[in-house]
Order: structure tokens, then sequence, then C-alpha cells
DNA sequence: ATTGATTTGGAATATATATTCCAATACTAT
DNA sequence: ATAGTATTGGAATATATATTCCAAATCAAT
């Protein structure tokens, strides 16, 4: 049976990969651990550099059920098609030229979920998994949970209010609510976790409550649109999120995925197990 | 001067794209908006797509100080070879850097990220162009915008308060304050217009909102997750997103970038011209 | 309208690439 | 050790692809 897809095709490698001979398998490596070349390169460049002849190159494509190489390459270049995004593509210079006059609304929808997609692209690269693991574990470690977000980070801080809420998580969202900011950081205590979402140009009121979390000795964890925000000196720990910005507007997609990341990485770090029965029960109405 | 990395050949695309002419044009456009056919393509295939012949190609990339179309190629391929990895290989490096079993929090923000580009890969494709403009009219005409979500849809309605607010345009949130949704709800007058964003299992207090804003002779737009949400017949319009859903749980980020859409379209509508600048000004702190 | 310059697309040509076939080599079972 | 089977690599062959050349078409200036 023929594989369809790449990921098909991985699983008939490390299925098949014992009953290969012995040039074959080391092409099975080759082909495993390459998709680029695999998908780039003509068949006697791969053959030479898997060290193999092309017609071994060939057969180990037979042996799958694909007519020849070319069939077999077809998985990988269609793989870099749905999948790859060039960093460089320039949307809003490319929108601009085609936008004159009227904006129609689908065509700005196009343009955002475009310019999203490639935001999260960018995240799921650019978030070092070392800070994301330091940053679940101290969630995980803590007694409590305040969460802060004001202006466009406003929705973040609701979301996280929401999902952690959800898992019997203790998190207190610092709302502002009747102006109470400071009163509601007061509640903050040693140990504690104080989740800082923050964006150019960043909020004073923010960099307030920070301020006051870790005079208090509780552990910040920043989520900002760079390393160098003011506050980043007070954080335990900074993941940095580049969301779209389309026709000088912000999105939040990313900062929204990544929010979730750590709620259900947290939830899985806590409840191994029934964990996701748990999670469709408690799909609360909205 | 040849460029040597396909972000220069971007810079040079940009400045000599109006001394080209008119098929070299077509080219350059091609180019700059289809990396990924750029790379994997062969030179009939690429001129056929861009509706050009394969000459011209050719001649596009003389133009540029390439020897040919192949030398051209390269730098698709060379950037593919350096950014490019497949969802295969990058739970390698996870598994490698963690081991067995557990799952791991970048494996999760990728299990996401993945999804959620999806996701809004859908949206783009099923959001019906005329809904769309019906949505917006609806909200130009308004003479005040009312807005209501709640629990995981709550952070939406905060997205559209931030966003309309900042555009001057007359937004109450219905946010519980309180718990006086219902005396929120009974300042909606005749033509106002209630956003709703609602999903399954669908909320009694959303429906009830919706209710009374019909009720007093509103106009209902729905964001919902189905057509056939119990609130369907009192809708003007009725936009449906299908987030990503991901071991069970439920994202948010097609539902923010539809918000997104929705509150840009109608600044456009309202102020046509310097928008973009007064957008700029208009990033508030966060 | 005419002329000169530039661009275009088609066909021929050169080059590259994938595939097939088979003799030589290696492996396995008796 | 021998025979049968499987695998391999090389060369020939078939196919695909990039490049070059040039007549025709188009454009711009007078």
């Amino acid at each position: 049976m023929r594989p369809a897809t790449l990921e098909q095709m991985r699983d008939q490698l490390a299925k098949q990969h014992g009953a290969l001979s012995r040039r074959l398998k080391e092409v099975g490596e080759y082909v495993d651990g390459n998709p680029q070349s695999m998908a780039l390169d003509t068949a006697a460049e791969i053959a030479k550099k898997a060290g193999v002849h092309p017609s071994t190159l060939v057969r180990f494509a037979n042996h799958f059920g694909f007519s020849g190489f070319t069939e077999l390459q077809k998985l990988f270049k269609d793989d870099i098609q749905r999948n790859y995004s060039d960093y460089g593509q320039r949307i809003q210079r490319q929108q601009r030229s085609r936008g004159e006059g009227a904006v129609s609304p689908s065509q700005l929808l196009d343009e955002f979920t475009r310019a999203n997609r490639l935001s999260l692209n960018k995240l799921s690269d650019g978030i070092d998994p070392q800070q994301l693991d330091l940053a679940v574990g101290l969630l995980d470690r803590s007694p409590s949970i305040h969460v802060c977000g004001v202006g466009r980070a406003f929705p973040v801080s609701m979301y996280f209010a929401y999902a952690l809420g959800h898992m019997q998580v203790q998190c207190h969202a610092i709302n502002g609510l009747g102006m109470m900011q400071d009163a509601q950081a007061n509640c903050i205590a040693r140990n504690d976790v104080l989740i800082a979402i923050t964006f150019s140009p960043y909020s004073e009121i923010t960099q307030s409550i920070i301020n006051t979390a870790f005079d208090r000795g509780a552990k910040v964890m920043l989520i900002a649109g760079e390393e160098s925000c003011p506050s980043a000196a007070k954080a335990e720990v900074i993941l940095t999120v580049k969301d779209a910005e389309v026709r000088s507007f912000r999105s939040l997609t990313s900062t929204m995925c990544l929010a979730q990341t750590l709620c259900i990485a947290l939830g899985y770090r806590r409840q191994a197990g029934a964990w996701e029965d748990t999670a469709r029960q408690a799909n609360s109405a909205a």
C-alpha cells in the first residue's frame, strides 16, 4: 500500500525498516533525516549524498509502492508546498500594490489570515523549548497564579483566567475592576506567579504591577513583544511573541495560541491521564 | 549585482519592479508570491502557472544577473534548506531532547500552531464574502454597538470592546459586571447592533441577551460555531467559525482573527484615507 | 505613418535526469 | 562446497528539462 503523505511514509519506514536490505536501510535512514534534500535534490544528488547508487534509490521507491523516484519525491514536495512559508514574504507590500481604493472585508480577511499563519509559524520556531519548560514548571510549582494584561493584552489575560479557572488552578485576574488593580496586586504572595502580558508601548500600569509582584517575592513570567522590554530584569522567564501586524494593526492570535499552550501543558503536568476527558466535560457554555 | 539570498532578491524585485517590461513584471509578481513553487517546480511548470513563456522566465533570471533559471531557483531552494523542517523532524528533535512518554510543552506548541494555521486556512475559505460585507455594513449603519460573549468567548468580546473603542466607535460591552448583564442589555436601543459571540454548548445567558436585543428592535450579528445555533433565527447575519480543536481543547485564534477583520473593515469604511496613520498612533499601551 | 528599439514566444538544440536492464556480487540454505 | 535467491551497481536508454536563437510582434519616438 503506497503511502499518500509524508507522515504515512514515515510510518511505513518505521514498520518496514527491519525487513529492508542493507543498502535499502541506508536509503531509509537518509530519507528519514533529510526531507529537504528529498524534495529539492535530483535522484543522482540524493544517491550520492546517501552513499548509494541511483538505481538503489529507485528500487527503494519501488519497494514502498511508488512507480519511481519522482513519485516518492512528490510526497516531500507536497509537504513543503503545504507547510513552508518563506519568512520574508512581505504580505503588506504585495497587498498594497493590489489594494487601491476600496478595501473589501473579505480581502482584509484574506490578508489577516495569511499574516497570522505566518506569525504562528514564527511562534513555533521562535520559542525556546527550554524557556517554555521553565515557564510551565514555574506555573506548576506556584501556590497561586495572578494574571495581568491591559489594553490589547486584556483578552489574553481573560483567556488565562478562563482556562486556568476551568482546571481548578487558582488564578486571580488583575483586571482593574473599580480601578482597584493595586489592591488586587497586593494579594500577590511570596512564591506566587504573576503572568504579565505586555507589548510596546509598554503599559506603566502593567510595569507597576510587575514591580509590586517582584517586591512581594513572587515569580514573574513575562509574555512580551521583545526580550528587551522594560521589566525584563524582574522576570524569571520571558516568552517573546511577534504577533502579525497588517496595515499597522496588530493581531493577537499567536499570543492566544501561546497562552493556550501554557495552560494545557500545565494541565498535562498536573494531571497525567484522564486529563482530556476532563477537558471534554469542561467545555463550558459560551 | 546578482542577489545572493532570497531576501536580497526581494529587495531587488521591489527596487526594479517599476522598470520591468510587462511580462517581466508578471513574472516578478509570481516569483514574489510563490516561493514554494519557485523552489519545487520546473521552469516549464512555473512559466505555465505564471502565464508566461519559459524563455521569458529565463530572461527574467538573466535580467537580475543569474546565468539562467537554475541559478535563480537555487536561492529558493537554499531558503527551504535552511528554514524548513517537517513535522516529523521537529518531533524527532523534541523527543531527542526530552525522552519518551511525557508530552513536552514545545510539542504541544507545535501541535497548536499547526492546528491553528489549518483553522485560519479554513476561515478564509469558509466565510461568505457577502455575509462579511453585510456584517460590516450593519456595523457601519448602527448608532451604537453592543458586544456580548461569555466564557471562552469573553476574550473575543473584550477584543471588540478594545478595538472599536479605539476607533471612536460607540461600543458597549455586556460584561456581566456585578451580574448586571440584564441591565446592560436593557440599554440596547432600536437599530443598535448586538455582536453576539457564542459557541456550543450555547450559553443561555448569551441567548437571553440576544432575545432582549431582538425584542428591542436591534440587529443581531452572530459569530457562532455553527449556522444551526439556537438563536440563528434572530440574527441579521451569521458568521460561522470553526476554531481549532487539539486534544479536546478549543482555540480562539480564528475567531480573534475574524473579530479583528470586522473591526478594521469598519474602520476603513468609516474613515477612508488617513486611517492607517491613525491606527499607528492608536497602538495603546499593553 | 514610419522607423528603430525592445520584447515576446516558438522551435531547435544542448544538457540533465530518471528509468530499465542485466551481469556481477553477496547472501542464505542445504 | 554448491546451488538458488536476492541485491547491487553500471551502462544503455528513454524522457524531461533548460537554454539558445531568431522571426514576429509590440512599443515608443519622430
